[in-house]
DNA sequence: AAATATTAATTGCATATGCAACTAATTTCC
DNA sequence: GGAAATTAGTTGCATATGCAATTAATATTT
């Protein structure tokens, strides 16, 4: 049998990418579950478009915020659920579904945000400026080289 | 109304991430997809593990792979009826149950070798190993600064 | 040895996510 | 103006994931 030991995956930056992610995951929750907040990443970065965006059709959302239309459709759902957000028929365009945030929404976002600059000070502790800006460098290139065509793209932003 | 625009967040590397990770997820599904292998990456990271290391205990499988001991039940019955790996009960200690790979998981995990490989190469296209190498440094030290006792610790790896 | 504590895995309940197929509304094209 | 194409949102089906509570087996303690 082929012995094929993809040695040259853990040298590259996708598994400390994916670990990372999943710690920075981890890191969120733990500190919104400790402090009360029950709220998720997902709802908390629609929160924060809504918050300085303001009202916008169920679609931009999804587009702007990476998501499928789908999944957004059941994120909307949930929030509508916690009361954290509304949805209302566009009058201009019936097929169209505004969603905004309410007060509610705005207050847990609020609530939400002292623990996110927690967050970011622990997180780029003894990070040196200039590596973050790096390391935002590669980000960006990566995100070139592979937001592309090539992919049988997201028709559904 | 207070209005917090929590305008630091897009300057940190936390959105890039996020949002880098989105897209990889979506290149690496569409590359499976797109030749046919019906492989998601939470299984190809299992069969990469258990192709290197062998059988072992879901608890290890689960502390190595990040993932929560539940999360990896249940993967490890999606993975069971795919017939990528088996279940078998350790002799020496019944509560344990040890995981294998099997041949079919092995051809699915060599199958997925050369796209793993293309996809690297697209991925670090045009970025400089300098550069790569600082970015790992960054995530490294993320990582340290957050996998902490002062999270409520993940007892469950 | 019996009672207690710990450990490995599972199940209930919940969230988030995507693709394909569908419905309803609007736009485009003849 | 009416047929055809497009667009916005939803639903079915599937995957992945985590916390809390449970069960079964082993280890520890008295």
């Amino acid at each position: 049998m082929e012995e094929n030991k993809l040695p040259e995956l853990d040298r590259t930056i996708l598994p400390w990418l994916g670990r990372t992610m999943k710690a920075l995951d981890y890191f969120l929750n733990d500190h919104f579950a400790s402090r009360g907040l029950k709220l998720t990443k997902a709802q908390m970065i629609l929160l924060k478009v809504l918050s300085n965006r303001g009202a916008m059709a169920q679609n931009s959302l999804a587009f702007i915020t990476d998501r499928d239309k789908t999944s957004l459709t059941r994120l909307i759902n949930t929030m509508e659920k916690k009361n954290f957000v509304t949805r209302s028929v566009d009058e201009n365009d019936k097929r169209i579904k505004l969603v905004d945030i309410t007060e509610e929404g705005k207050k847990m976002f609020n609530s939400a945000i002292p623990i996110l600059q927690e967050i970011i000070v622990v997180v780029q502790d003894g990070v040196e400026q200039k590596d973050l800006d790096t390391t935002i460098k590669v980000l960006k290139q990566i995100g070139k080289n592979i937001n592309v065509d090539e992919l049988t793209a997201p028709l559904n932003k």
